[in-house]
DNA sequence: TTGTAGGCGTTATCAC
DNA sequence: GTGATAACGCCTACAA
């Protein structure tokens, strides 16, 4: 049968609330009977059990993901499984636990937020990315349920969250190829409305400017979505009217596609660079260079925003966290 | 505030044993309360708390799935992150939440079983692999605590599992060879404990022997892990040694170190075959002919088989479950 | 320093 | 059919 407080308290001759205190390591308690306690805990193998801890102090210690329905590129795009990995990294050594939900669309997922703000199933809600209207965000942020959010909201008042500088990563991207040689630079990217898009746009702008070259809108492209085929007809346009010496673009896939339209027009001195060092790149010919956004570190202090938050109020100073970028070069810098 | 059953109650001037039952959809209530109970519940905007419901009843609704330590290759491999949209779709789908754990080591593993198990968090366990001598399913069929398996376990008696049938998609990919022409097939597995390595080479031996040529053990090869390394040196002394035609894996990076090889050796009417349709084999050249072993439906069969238990315990006659694998032929079948 | 008792929000078991 | 009321296992005033 399961052992309870009371088996516990029994066994050493105690109350269970004596018990209880021993477990919450509570001050006031003799180191004599802390030590019979401790005792009987041992001899029974009590573990407390979550759930009626959970009702007696309104705390779950469950964190709960929203997977978004934009995620068909769940298996190709790193980012997810390696954030979910620091996400439960943090939540473990604070002995939080994590359940993540996988919403078919968006209204799944709102009715799943919902759900699981409203059942007082989880503590906190952990979205991964930012819309530019985010219906979820403006939801948590209403009913003032604990929430953070990875990839830096449209309105960041009050909200938590963590994000790679994406301004300074393709700043520092363009400004290499700069450096290299390279003045006409295409860019491709996908999804305009994200803040990460127009982020990366910037800082592309910036570095031009920085050095002294115009920005020519014609050498940017903006896709519905990032996959290779994307990035192909992008590049092979480029390449083709613009006479571009490198690319830019902002994921992988889409730099896959260049790649692939430029090894087509045979201009092997044109430099790719992608993002999220997802494993495809090293298979390519020339291997891809890319900037690696350090998504398990995303997930990481995502939570760790989120716990810190949650067990103590005045941690106001701590609402965002900025994760360090990597450029991981490759044969495609050239 | 939050509102609960009480507040409901209240609102619809009845008693909070009858908004329960309600709630429960309990025959015995007539439609005219069940009406006012439900718009009550409707005005108040209600949710059940889970937890106070878990308390009442000793159970969650959550299940509790464990990564295994040995997954580095977790991003690699789609296995996991498609095993697991599997295994929440199904979940969902009868209400249920899921809960991951990523274990740095097995110690950290059992020990995280051990909490989930005791602490009345989770109503079931999914364990995903099969090592030889399962220590976790040991614990688990030891405390009674209900479990499933992806992956067939040693010792199958009473316990839960889905998984391919490996030795027929082996037998499949070899006949199929052997149909080509092929007569000198060379294998190149690793990690030899694991029943889907036992299963594939009997599936490889018993096609040849079905087809007449006789078993040479030099042409297999077992290796430590998974990696392309492991498949390129084998491959290089299979090509080198023993004149092959054709070399089957079981595994995708042990295929592109196949290809790799086989390119180096300049031997372009080798075949290969991988396993797991992993995204990089198609961008090998040639292309990776692979076996899709169906990850989403291993997670979902998983969570079904272990909830359906969970609901009613006369289901004995749905202990396990066999998914289908799909052969993916693409340019390295030649 | 420790014990008693009430409460957390449900469900289940009685009655009526 | 419906309403009290006692669990479920823990925590936390309040007492002692």
């Amino acid at each position: 049968m399961k052992v309870t407080i009371k088996d516990v308290a029994e066994e050493a001759k105690v109350a269970t609330s004596t018990v209880s205190r021993v477990l919450s390591n509570s001050p006031r308690i003799s180191d004599e009977t802390k030590k019979i306690v401790h005792e009987a805990i041992k001899k029974l193998n009590y573990k407390p059990n979550a759930i009626a801890r959970s009702l007696a102090n309104n705390k779950t210690r469950i964190l709960g993901v929203v997977l978004p329905s934009e995620a068909q590129d769940l298996l190709t795009n790193p980012f997810f499984i390696n954030a979910m990995k620091g996400m439960s990294m943090y939540a473990q050594s604070k002995n939080y636990y994590i359940t993540y939900a996988f919403s078919n669309d968006q209204e799944n997922e709102e009715e799943h937020i919902k759900e699981i703000t409203h059942n007082n199933l989880v503590d906190g809600v952990v979205l991964l990315r930012a819309r530019e209207y985010d219906e979820s965000i403006r939801y948590l942020k209403e009913i003032k349920f604990p929430f953070v959010v990875i990839g830096r909201p449209e309105n960041t008042d009050g909200v938590l969250w963590v994000d790679n500088d994406n301004f300074q990563a393709m700043y520092n991207v363009v400004n290499r190829l700069i450096k290299k040689g390279h003045e006409k630079i295409g860019m491709v990217g996908a999804i305009k409305d994200w803040s990460m898009s127009k982020d990366r746009l910037k800082g592309y702008k910036m570095a031009l400017e920085i050095n002294g070259i115009k920005y020519d809108e014609k050498l940017t492209r903006c896709q519905d979505e990032f996959t290779e085929e994307n990035g192909y007809e992008a590049s092979k346009e480029l390449i083709k009217d613009n006479k571009i010496t490198a690319v830019v673009t902002t994921d992988d896939l889409l730099a896959i596609g260049a790649i692939k339209a430029i090894n087509e027009e045979n201009m092997k001195n044109i430099a790719v660079v992608g993002f999220n060092n997802s494993q495809l790149g090293q298979y390519q010919s020339p291997t891809l260079t890319t900037v690696d956004i350090n998504a398990e570190k995303l997930g990481y202090h995502a939570t760790r925003l989120l716990i810190d938050n949650l067990e103590d109020d005045d941690s106001d100073n701590n609402r965002h966290y900025i994760v360090d970028t990597v450029f991981v070069e490759r044969e495609s810098f050239v």
